[in-house]
DNA sequence: CTGAAAGCGCTAACAC
DNA sequence: GTGTTAGCGCTTTCAG
């Protein structure tokens, strides 16, 4: 039994397709033949096709979405919002998982454009240039959580965008040795967590506890963070507290673990992630290491385990659902002006993980 | 910039578009024509659109993909799963989260109709009647994890569902006092995890342990598991151990903590879901009952924070991402005959929440 | 206010 | 082997 077509429907109604098209899209039309087409229709089951709309309006209308790993919890908050706001606009969402691959993701985008979806709501694996053939095809891009970076000057741009952000939080950058002009990465509006601000609040929160040996665990894309790390903990930092994973657990557990080996001293350490939340915990736990006792751990990102695991992980929260609503809202918004990149606020969340320094 | 077409490439090519349909799709072409149509492409950068295409076939080709929750990390396994068997496949997938009402997944059973996307995998909040739709339209529907429930009839007819799987199960159903004929609800194939193994397993578990006085608390949409659990538990089950809650947070708390006040005899619990088992968490903590000294708390489905738990929670895993590939196997396989269900295995997977009855 | 007609980009007959 | 052509279902001028 085959669809019924907008044909099917003009001819039921004895009027021509136009007039169906028009009094479905709400356009003008007699109150009578108004009322026969819809009645038509209805009796039909005539549902307009995509398809057809799509192809004449050579556009979609879809929204893509595309992940490093929907087993995030984090990353699940991000979807839920972005398909919360889709819904109520209608929009269909297509999802892609990258593994915080970039050829992966690149993959993806090709797909993305083969299916003329033309908006996009990215958490970015790959570098600025995985991203320009998207932006060069058209698509609107709006990052989210994280920007790409710069393939070959890597540090110095993220910093310079990241200094721009952080003017939104009231603390101007400072003035630095920053070279004259620098052509800015990619124009791309992003929703991103005020991680300077919430970095900030976790290291003076654990300084007031007494520590000074404050260690951090980085993830992949986070440079940000770092950074910021780097600044709150002021002076010039002990580098060997900073170590990195990659995007993977056993990597993260490999270098909490190493961490807490080589510098027994630390008496505190931030993790960048929820993963690598996850590793601190593990590895302390392995170790033996009491925690608060032994070793303070505080978490940037909030997550359903954190208040379930002994003791309850004191975190700082990142609203991941907003940022999911606010990043469609921004892809969506079809205004003639570009939209505005969007920094939202973290919170410090105080359980049982974090104590004074013995 | 306008993106190139068929036509573009045909022109400068200097050959008809029909013959660079057929090059682009491995169709039979002269060598020297075929690289010569490829180097045009590939200079032109051009894409073959979906929406021609789709159009043309009348179907979209992509999956449709139906979860309650991604933010509970099953259904997170789940989708990757059913992601990384899409990508293999070159097919894209149309995310939608139902929060677990029916209304809203039959919206989205509608959206998917709209965009012609004709197979859809679906961990279904609604009853036989939301779906008959679909099936009806010639959608290819698997169901995963669950079944929808038939409304009138519901207890039977589920019963009737499951007998039938269990069988795979190498145990037959018991023979029982089953009318005559009954149709089958809907017929449609499903991925699905080995409930009724899982419970007899965990319950065996228990029992080992010296429990006698075990309760169950059970989430919506999950018929199978407690007429398992009651069959685990033989003889004449005491219903007052056994209690439900609606999908929320709230009401999984205020079932556990209800539970535990009004039969401060029991001495064991086995959680239905993981958002189940959060909340038994919670609410003996808030009670202070010591994990597993008062109560062995169990839990269907594990998770990434079952192992940060205090204590570690002992789990009967079951294989997300396999069901979720699984799933899209079935989906995909697009042969003449309608492939059967799958039932997969659950594993206990013993951590330190469950101790011998004192 | 309404209908006829022209495509959107692609594939599949069908002719050559 | 390759080109021509006819739509797929819809929206959108453009006449009436």
């Amino acid at each position: 039994m085959k669809r019924a077509t907008i044909k099917d429907v003009a001819e039921a109604a004895g009027v021509g397709v136009a007039t169906v098209s028009r009094v479905l899209s709400g356009g003008s039309a007699s109150p009578e033949t108004r009322e026969r087409v819809l009645a038509v229709a209805a009796q039909l089951d005539y549902r307009p096709s995509a398809l057809g709309r799509n192809l004449r309006q050579r556009r979609t209308g879809g929204i893509g979405l595309l992940l490093p790993d929907l087993t995030d919890s984090f990353h699940g908050g991000l979807a839920e919002g972005v398909l919360a706001c889709a819904r109520s606009a209608g929009e269909p969402v297509v999802i892609g998982s990258t593994g915080d691959d970039p050829e992966q993701e690149a993959e993806l985008i090709g797909m993305l454009l083969e299916q003329s979806v033309d908006r996009v709501i990215a958490v970015p694996a790959g570098d600025a240039d995985t991203w320009r053939p998207a932006l060069k095809a058209g698509m609107g891009v709006v990052f989210a959580d994280r920007l790409p970076y710069e393939p070959d000057a890597a540090e110095e741009e993220a910093t310079a965008a990241v200094d721009e952000l952080m003017m939104l939080d009231g603390v101007p950058a400072a003035p630095a040795s920053r070279p004259a002009v620098r052509p800015r990465p990619l124009d791309v509006p992003a929703v991103l967590t005020d991680d300077r601000s919430g970095i900030r609040t976790a290291v003076q929160y654990l300084r007031g506890l007494g520590h000074r040996r404050i260690a951090y665990l980085g993830g992949p894309g986070r440079e940000r963070r770092v950074e910021a790390f780097r600044q709150a903990v002021g002076g010039v930092p002990d580098e060997e507290l900073i170590v990195f994973s990659d995007g993977s657990r056993d990597s993260a557990y490999a270098a909490a673990s190493g961490l807490f080996q080589t510098r027994p001293d630390l008496t505190a350490v931030l993790a960048g992630g929820n993963m690598l939340g996850e590793a601190a915990v593990l590895a302390a736990r392995e170790l033996d290491l009491r925690v608060p006792r032994d070793l303070s751990v505080i978490m940037f990102d909030d997550v359903p385990w954190a208040e379930l695991c002994f003791p309850p992980l004191t975190v700082i929260a990142q609203p991941a659902r907003d940022m999911g609503y606010r990043a469609a809202e921004l892809v969506l918004r079809t205004g003639p002006r570009r939209p505005r990149s969007v920094l939202l606020p973290t919170e410090l969340v105080i359980r049982g993980s974090c104590g004074p320094r013995l």
